[in-house]
DNA sequence: GTGCTCGCTACGTTAAACGTAGCAATACTT
DNA sequence: AAGTATTGCTACGTTTAACGTAGCGAGCAC
């Protein structure tokens, strides 16, 4: 089964488009992948040793995930996120410069 | 021990405020507790609810994770967001605009 | 007191993620 | 052509995260 927006997603029956999303965000390792795809493509392995080593099952399963829902693609360079990746990519870069903010007010030096 | 920006998280030893924030929202629920306060402070049961019934363990554990971080609190008018988390809130709706777009590009009635 | 809601904690069970091993396919080397 | 390396995985047994139900102590309502 594959879900999408407009079918049921743990913690919400309505499928909504943000639902599925925060589904699927909320995932571990998701975000991580979008990231590290924002900044350049790379291929299984070398994606794998960039988040930090998850398991190749799961790492698999995600770019599975990320490929049924058109935010990445596996190119002849490896993987890579398609425009509408990058398209989200950029949000996670305002995530990287409200971080920046965020943690500056935490536990001040 | 307490997580923060500065110290070591699942995937990343810098402790990057960026890489501490995804492996925070990369916790199931954690989005969508964020996303659920975003509208409405709720109690501790409401919240429970409005996200669908996770298990009060883990719900307990990510308002704890919300309030070490300063992004949640605790109100006698419930659970809600602190000004950081509301600032945060702010990049959420920019995901919900787009996944509407994500969402109409996806499998075509 | 009786009965509510509230914020949790306990605890046994299921599901997700882990880590290591390894295989088939292509590419590179000699 | 034969050997070596790399790539994209899958298999599988183990550990960790999340589940789900039950229930407790505190506070307020009647």
């Amino acid at each position: 089964m594959t879900k999408s927006p407009g079918k049921a997603v743990r913690g919400s029956t309505t499928g909504r488009p943000i639902m599925v999303l925060l589904d699927l965000l909320g995932q571990r390792w998701t975000l991580r992948i979008l990231w590290e795809l924002n900044k350049v493509p790379l291929s299984f392995r070398a994606l794998q040793e960039a988040c930090g080593g998850p398991s190749p099952t799961v790492l698999n399963a995600r770019l599975k995930a990320l490929k049924a829902f058109n935010l990445a693609e596996h190119s002849p360079q490896g993987y890579r996120l398609t425009d509408e990746g990058r398209s989200l990519g950029e949000i996670l870069l305002r995530l990287d410069a409200w971080s920046g903010d965020w943690a500056s007010g935490l536990s001040p030096d």
